[in-house]
DNA sequence: AATTTATATACTCTTCATCGTATAATGTCA
DNA sequence: TGACATTATACGATGAAGAGTATATAAATT
């Protein structure tokens, strides 16, 4: 389903792919979120370690949502077959 | 499964019932994701809009990630059946 | 009730995210 | 190639997050 969120690489992987997807431009998805199209470039890059209100804003931009999920540490447990 | 996170109140609902069903204590959460008790206190109760590196270094210490999920606006669709 | 333990609040200081703005770099297309 | 659109980078200013530390409540235990 979602992407596992553990730092800003992974933030920015996830931006820039539902943004391409929805063939937005930054300066789209920044203006939906309040914030400079800079800062899209930037979290995109992994530039930054934003605030988790600004996580959440551009997400919403992005028609997502943020949430907690259980830790998985492995992806396959042959104990559970 | 996991719970959504719109914003701080989300956040601390969920850190504070994660770390109840952990029978942890604040100091215990604060020092494995290396932060104060103050700001785990802080968290739990809504009263601070945490940086993203932080919220991820605590939800870890409580066993659990962050991620990404397609935004649902409405909880049941009745078009679905 | 008194003592210990846990959580909440307070205050100054430092660090860093974000802004506004501008511009450089890169990409796109006629 | 040239014009236009998009993205990346720069820089000073500002505000907010988090630290350290201390203390005030509140909760639990004896």
């Amino acid at each position: 389903m979602g992407k596992i969120i553990r730092n800003n690489k992974d933030l920015g992987e996830a931006i820039r792919l539902a943004r391409k997807t929805m063939d937005l431009r930054q300066i789209d998805v920044a203006q939906k979120a309040s914030v400079r199209q800079a800062l899209v470039s930037e979290l995109e890059n992994g530039a930054t370690t934003a605030k988790l209100g600004t996580v959440i804003r551009v997400l919403a931009a992005l028609d997502m949502d943020l949430s907690t999920v259980p830790r998985r540490k492995v992806k396959f447990d042959p104990t559970e077959y």
